[in-house]
DNA sequence: ACCGTTGTGAACATGAGTGTTCACCTGCTG
DNA sequence: CAGCAGGTGAACACTCATGTTCACAACGGT
């Protein structure tokens, strides 16, 4: 049940970042009071979120095999299936001014960030800098999310997107068209 | 004076979007009360802020010729050098609520969905939606901007990562690394 | 020197969100 | 049955942003 108000509470404050208490508890079918027990002010809500959302993203991380061949394709994949409660992360606005979940952020990059260096070279450019590489990774997620919220894009459909986008970029490649 | 009045509530508005009208009126260097009567209420200010914005990005699309070759490069170099102001359209919170700047925007993302539909097939991929291309792009520009103003990135450089990463995608070529 | 414009600070009323307390209810357990 | 844990609405005080009014100062043009 605690679970499911955290959810609720994500989805709500994701609507609407301005949304009052009394609305997040609304939406969630709670009295404002219980929500005030379980979070005693406003930031602490919403940095449960955050933290329940990493959390996510930190099992997703210690389920990807960072030596295999394909593990940025896993990683992305499996990013994707994780929705609008990891998009909370990137969405939220003033999220990134919250020092302990910014510092988390950065924590859970980490890894990442030292895998794309890692391939860059032989399966990624080495001519753009990681971080570079890394936040493009976070646009296609974005962008993603976005379209699966505003019902333009299938859910299943999203990690292909994702990974053809990002790593071939939108250009047509005549190299494959002209000489099939 | 109005116009760089504009230009820093855009700022700071987008340093801290949660700003009051008093702090925002404080790093324009001007009088609460003066700021109330050139926009009577905050979203009034908002609203004039992205109209602001929105008149940039009009007057790009008037520059770029649709027909040339180059109109999509053409088109990103022009809108990645307005920079912060035209940021606080995509970065600005609950500002997609606001009715009449929303549908300004998708007046002018028409041209532009339609440059990228009359390229599919030749210069851009045709097995991708045009929206799709063109949220790649917001993100790429996102991106770029973002780097600009946490200093990760120079200006001169933006456009150049944006295009080559939208266009070409992270991969490593192999075809041109391996056969120079 | 006069007057309209523009900006300014101070003060005020208002409304909304927040956090807290309290009395009460429900369901479960010993 | 007694008691306890968890949930609830009502009410309250408090803070803060907002919007408005007003009297006053600076300035430029006539």
């Amino acid at each position: 049940m605690s679970v499911h108000l955290l959810q609720t509470a994500t989805s709500a404050l994701l609507k609407d970042p301005t949304a009052s208490l009394g609305d997040v508890a609304k939406a969630a079918g709670v009295g404002r009071t219980t929500l005030h027990k379980r979070f005693p002010t406003r930031t602490a809500l919403i940095r449960a979120i955050a933290n329940d959302a990493l959390d996510l993203v930190e099992s997703v991380l210690s389920q990807v095999d960072f030596g295999a061949d394909d593990a940025i394709e896993d990683l992305v994949t499996r990013l994707v299936a994780l929705g609008p409660r990891v998009e909370f992360l990137m969405r939220f606005p003033g999220l990134e001014r919250d020092v302990e979940v910014h510092a988390r952020i950065l924590t859970l990059d980490q890894p990442v960030l030292d895998l794309i260096t890692r391939l860059q070279g032989t399966r990624l450019r080495r001519d753009l800098p990681a971080w570079w590489i890394l936040h493009t990774l976070y646009g296609g997620l974005f962008n993603a999310w976005e379209a699966i919220v505003a019902g333009r894009l299938a859910p299943l459909d999203a990690p292909r997107f994702v990974l053809t986008t990002v790593f071939e970029g939108v250009r047509n490649d005549v190299r494959a068209v002209d000489r099939p």
